[in-house]
RNA sequence: GCGCCCGUAGCUCAGCUGGAUAGAGCACCAGACUACGAAUCUGGGGGCCGGAGGUUCGAAUCCUUCCGGGCGCACCA
């Protein structure tokens, strides 16, 4: 777990190092606040290698002119070895150009750092819970979980590489009716499977035939004891095996996709624990629950409305717009009622909690929001908590919507996706819009080998890259830091844009949104191409050149570290860097 | 009616949590292959960042309000 100083990190100590030298001199008052001040590459390349804002941000709590004070900030640069020039622009920025050097040791901290490059140890060790898929265990995973599990599973790798420690986790809805229902369609197929002619799959029950093998496991376990046995002395037995197949098929579904939950946590077992109990006592101690009765819902007519009192969580207190039962009038925990205990249970095994949900469950938000804000008092600390909502897939087929009836079960599953277009397609499209936002996901576009296909894009660079060291290494050819001073303009070009990784990282990692490394590696690749193709124009530009061994090692090593950058964000998307298209 | 998300080039989308002249791809126009992999690259046109106010040195970004689209709004999970 090498912790690689970056170039931008560097520069931020640097600059604030002239801060405190100037705090020291009187020129800034002492505890002026620095947190606004940040170092990046101007969009306009032409501005420089580097620009940072601190003078802007500073002037007015220093109560200096931003451009007086940046000519003190930019004159403490400038004595910088590695700072070419040092330039005031603007209203006060202070744009920085670098020696070709800087840029080149950069090179070499790539291949120092290997895998680690970009790794940070900015998340410090803290535990961070990401709760993501836990569809319920009723079958097949289905398109509709798809987007959550690949955009919580990148968060999770992200996280990591950020610094943080992940708890992977599924919640296991196995408590509900739906389990039931599930236990009772196990039920058909298991008098199916001793002979009986069940017909038609009754309305209501699930009626895909996923539940075939799962009734003939049944039958050879327990014979036919329980074919004509009441309901009550085979149902909880029903559900458990039942259950415990879907979720066999889940996790193959999910590791189809590259998915490995550390944890599965069971719905029904939280409750047989007591939990949702014991939250339940605290709430009341504190006067966050009560007997109440809810309001008649609005917006609809509420033709079986009936006013009953029911014990109610305070989440108004919160910002939720109205109290939200933890109990059903039968006594049963309502879903809230057990996934607050859940929270609760997941917080004592962590320092921060995200959980991820499709945008249909944008409705319940609030309510888990408040029922955390409120249980943070009760851990004795307040835990972080956010939920990401990922929203709809529209699939299409070269255009045209796919359709999709759930009531025949039949539906486009997961492992029906990973088959066709292969699981890194998957993952990548998924990851190349931000996730709040709606997605289509066409089956003949994404397998498309164009350069508006991202997945191959990105591949395509780093197979060239791969493809470049093979054919250099069978002559001979291997790649070497010692030329690296030869090396020019177009070369810099793209080490300034790898140079950057540990940067977006962070900032991803920060904003907790993976989508940015997938945007940064087609940006990369652009990059690395734009490289490669000067060479069709100036065969002086190619990587190899048969006149000249120490340039082309130069330039390999130029190429095997742009590779390991690309393998680097391709682990974090959780796709895997081909050799070859 | 209420809540959440979205609205950026003709189309599909980025925009580094407030920075400089708003960027990519597709499409359109004009170019680059006797190949280190052209599945690529170079150049060009194209914008009231949905509208209107506000906050400040500075707004696509933050606040208010309207318009348009999506999702949700029960003791379902």
């Amino acid at each position: 777990m090498a912790e690689t100083q970056t170039l931008y990190a560097a520069f931020a100590g640097k600059i604030d190092a002239v801060l405190t030298a100037l705090s020291d001199e009187g020129v800034l008052p002492a505890g002026t606040a620095r947190d606004g001040v940040s170092v990046e590459p101007p969009r306009d390349p032409a501005h420089g290698d580097l620009a940072t804002n601190a003078a802007l941000v500073l002037a007015k709590p220093a109560g200096l002119n931003p451009r007086a004070l940046a000519e003190r900030i930019a004159a403490g640069l400038a004595a910088d070895p590695a700072v070419v020039s040092a330039e005031i622009a603007g209203p006060g920025f202070i744009n920085l150009r670098l020696a070709d050097s800087a840029w080149l040791n950069e090179l070499a901290a790539i291949a120092a750092a290997g895998p680690d490059y970009g790794r940070s140890a900015r998340g410090a060790g803290t535990t961070v819970n990401i709760e993501y898929v836990s569809a319920n265990p009723t079958g097949p995973m289905h398109m509709g979980h798809c987007r959550g599990a690949v955009v919580g599973d990148a968060l999770a790798a992200l996280l990591e590489f950020g610094g943080h420690k992940v708890i992977r986790e599924y919640y296991v809805n196995d408590a509900g009716a739906q389990v039931q229902t599930l236990a009772r369609s196990a039920h058909m197929r298991y008098r199916e499977a001793l002979g009986e002619d069940i017909g038609e799959i009754p309305p209501g029950l699930y009626p895909g035939d996923y539940l075939v093998p799962v009734g003939e496991a049944l039958a050879a376990e327990f014979g036919g004891r329980y074919a004509a046995a009441p309901e009550a002395e085979w149902l909880d037995l029903f559900r458990t095996r039942t259950v415990a197949a879907m979720l066999e098929t889940i996790r193959g579904d999910l590791a189809l996709l590259g998915i490995h939950h550390d944890l599965f946590s069971s719905e029904a077992e939280l409750q047989a624990a007591g939990k949702p109990e014991q939250a339940e006592a605290w709430l009341r101690a504190h006067d966050l629950v009560y007997d109440g009765v809810l309001e008649a819902p609005k917006g609809k007519p509420a033709e079986d409305w009936e006013p009953v009192e029911l014990p109610l969580f305070r989440s108004t207190r919160f910002g939720d717009d109205q109290d939200r039962p933890i109990r059903k009038s039968d006594g049963n925990w309502t879903y809230f009622g057990a996934d607050l205990a859940y929270h609760m249970q997941k917080a004592q095994g962590a320092d921060e909690l995200i959980d991820i949900w499709g945008a249909d469950h944008a409705g319940t938000v609030k309510r888990i929001k408040a029922a955390v804000a409120a249980l943070s008092a009760g851990e004795g600390k307040p835990i972080p908590f956010d939920v990401k909502l990922v929203q709809m897939v529209q699939l299409l087929r070269a255009g045209e919507p796919v359709k999709m009836s759930k009531r025949s079960g039949n539906f486009i599953t997961i492992a029906d996706m990973v088959e066709e277009v292969g699981k890194d397609v998957v993952r990548f499209t998924m990851l190349t819009r931000k996730p709040e936002a709606q997605m289509d996901f066409d089956f003949a576009k994404v397998v498309e080998a164009s350069k508006d296909n991202p997945v191959f894009y990105v591949q395509y660079a780093h197979a060239r890259i791969r493809s470049t060291l093979r054919k250099t290494a069978a002559d001979g050819l291997a790649p070497s830091a010692d030329g690296l001073d030869r090396l020019g303009a177009d070369e810099l070009a793209v080490v300034k844009f790898a140079a950057q990784f540990p940067r977006e990282v962070e900032a991803a990692a920060k904003a907790r949104e993976p989508h940015r490394i997938a945007f940064y590696l087609y940006d990369l690749a652009a990059a690395f191409h734009a490289f490669w193709n000067a060479g069709n124009d100036d065969p002086e530009k190619r990587i190899i050149l048969t006149h000249d061994r120490a340039l082309t090692s130069a330039r390999l090593f130029l190429a095997l570290q742009i590779g390991q950058v690309i393998r680097n964000g391709l682990a974090i998307l959780g796709v895997e860097a081909v050799e070859e298209l």
